[in-house]
DNA sequence: CTTTGTGCAAAGATTTTGCATTGCG
DNA sequence: CGCAATGCAAAATCTTTGCACAAAG
């Protein structure tokens, strides 16, 4: 407990130095959104973090937050990683890069990470001649869970 | 180019039984933004759809256009394939499943096929008991057309 | 003739932006 | 103090929808 409060101050000093040198302001709104951030699981979306900040009484604009998010994106503390039925969905890139497993039916994220598709991701992109910057893979479906209940229901 | 005007035919022929069994019918509408999606290279934009057909003076509203693409969405002659900067691309399928190389630069997008890209999916859903349904894997970076002209930039 | 489709305009949803004001550094 | 950030509301995008009318089957 201690130890993640620690780690918590630790990351949010190290926005702090890093916005500063970009010549930009740490403000009081830029680092609730970073803690509210930090405080998800790794994924989020715009306005459930909106909702958040709003339901706890902090004003921080919805504006704010988009800006702050743009600013974020460009500076690699989070990123854009899934776009679904018209909603982006961010991460935070604290960790390594992963991939993702979406459930259709619930929404759930389960992260993966397999080195030898990113391997093969390298040799296609040589083989175009194409200079790769990041990559996204989805695997939409469904579920362990949602797939036994729809089976389910089915035989109903 | 008879050949091509036949496989056209048979094309939308297809569509118009395959729209009139699921109930629904086959106005002029339909086969006129049917027609305008085979003669795309396999992706599309709405909003170039509708430009499109508009520019042809051909009266097909906006709210048809969305209308009919979530059907073939759905009939499975469309996919939503890629989401960048906000705008959905779609892509007809008529071809076998593919991934796609996305310049960031150009918009130029190659297509690409990885057979060991798909095992290792499918050995990573088992993994997490994941029933997959469809993926998308999008590689964003630079063409070399684009690198190139930008190395240039660089170095001036 | 019934039911579905269309066009239009309005409404929704998401994201960006202009401008006056605030406040960090 | 100067410049960047904020809040607000308006605007810009993209997409959906209600309703009256048209047209497919």
């Amino acid at each position: 407990m201690e130890n993640k409060n620690l780690d918590l101050e630790k990351q949010i000093s190290e926005f702090k130095n890093i916005v500063r040198k970009k010549g930009l302001k740490f403000t009081p709104q830029r680092k609730k959104i970073f803690e509210e951030i930090l405080k998800t699981e790794g994924h989020f979306q715009i306005e459930d973090l909106v909702h958040n900040i709003k339901e706890k009484g902090i004003n921080v604009s919805r504006a704010t937050v988009y800006r702050t998010l743009n600013i974020m994106k460009e500076l690699g503390f989070v990123e854009e990683v899934i776009k679904f039925k018209n909603k982006t969905i961010y991460e935070v890139s604290l960790k390594h890069h992963h991939d993702h497993l979406i459930c259709t039916n619930c929404g759930k994220i389960i992260e993966f990470h397999e080195e030898k598709i990113e391997e093969l991701q390298n040799k296609i992109c040589k083989k175009y001649k194409f200079h790769p910057d990041f990559h996204r893979l989805e695997i939409f479906g469904l579920c362990h869970e949602c797939y036994k209940e729809l089976k389910k229901k089915k035989r109903k």
